[in-house]
DNA sequence: CTGGATCCTCAACGATACTG
DNA sequence: CAGTATCGTTGAGGATCCAG
């Protein structure tokens, strides 16, 4: 299983080598959001081969990206996740989202929303971002059928996959979701047109548009 | 000329349809050193079959990230450039950069440097960096048979590909430059060992070493 | 000479079936 | 569940050729 070596002693070009590779980019999207198994990640990435996937683990292994996890007790199942240096991949995989959101308009004919892809771009939006100290939120997005959830509390923001217990908003939407993330479509439009339905505060979602934010580009107006 | 189109509505798969694609990172890291023509792009890029280069191009071309500036006065040749959008994919092209580059230790066999590669391993260490504002300083980098240059001036840093008129020094090293940028390898002991041969003050040399730094590793000391 | 287009070969990818 | 095996299809690699 030969990469391609693009022969030229440069951090670009090695990394052309192994995140230039089909599907690794989406691979490494799905384990960034938490560690994963097998038939986890084929669900999650709808089209894959699945031998395809087979090498990509392996060689992401090879690379020392991502390790293979023998079952536990109490679980059953090899798990895969990143190591530190596939941690280390997590700048360079939200500039590239945040980029490639900037181009993103409406969804394309059969494009779909998974679960690792809403939780990865909540993720980035959060962007690490400091909140006030006395913020205490939760929230669930739904976008179609897949779930994330967003926890804003002591100071910090954390975004997961799936739902959460009581949470103090939930927000339900289509891929329309993306404009409020982009800042353009503002909150309160959001909610009159109909293009998000809110269950909880209206003012908490107010909080949550003016605080999730992707992508940076010069084009979008700041944050206000 | 269909491209892999991952089906899904996110950034990073977008992104992933476009940069995922075998030889486009190096296009792009060549055409962000500067416009470029046909024949430079296939002279930078070792290897890369024309066909596939056209194919590249054109691609970039249709997604807006590329611009065909057809020859002007004086000139007789087009040249390729990056568009606004194109510009924008900087940040994610230097994140990858520096990935890349802290997982790099010797050149592979048969591994070159080539002008891009250096020119842009230089941007990137230098970062938009500010130095201070009595900093008036240029440099002459050769590794191997290639050559960019380093501009201290008006508290920022300016790099390019090729010589430069009359530097105050000039740094001759092979590929172990790279344990410069990275802050593994000390001004000093680069040039006790002839890892690094220099003509000028090697004061200046040790200033060049401090101020350029890539990766940003959290296993790389900082700069003092 | 620059800026490609064309041709052929083969490795990689995509789809599906199958197994420990 | 976690992959491997098989096989058809596509796109990359490499050389050559052609038009302005």
């Amino acid at each position: 299983m030969t990469n391609q070596h693009y022969g030229q002693f440069c951090g670009l070009a090695r990394a052309a080598e192994i995140v230039g590779q089909r599907w690794t980019l989406l691979v490494l999207r799905d384990l960034s959001v938490g560690p994963r198994r097998y038939s986890e990640l084929v669900a999650g990435l709808p089209g894959i081969p699945t031998g395809t996937l087979a090498s990509r683990l392996k060689e992401l292994e090879d690379e020392g990206i991502v390790e293979r996890l023998a079952p536990r007790g109490g679980e059953r199942s090899i798990v895969y996740a990143l190591t530190p240096r596939g941690e280390e991949l997590r700048p360079a995989l939200d500039a590239l989202s945040r980029w490639g959101a900037g181009g993103m308009r409406a969804p394309r004919e059969g494009e779909i929303v998974t679960t690792a892809s809403i939780t990865a771009a909540l993720q980035v939006a959060a962007g690490g971002g400091v909140v006030p100290e006395e913020w205490n939120t939760t929230y669930e997005v739904h976008v179609g059928d897949v779930v994330a959830h967003v926890i804003m509390r002591d100071a910090a923001i954390a975004v997961g996959s799936g739902p959460i217990e009581n949470p103090a908003v939930v927000i339900t939407a289509g891929p329309q979701i993306r404009g409020v993330l982009a800042g353009e479509l503002d909150a309160q439009t959001a909610i009159a047109t109909g293009a998000v339905q809110l269950k909880g505060d209206p003012a908490l979602f107010q909080r949550f548009a003016d605080t999730l934010r992707v992508p940076f580009s010069v084009n979008v107006p700041p944050i206000v």
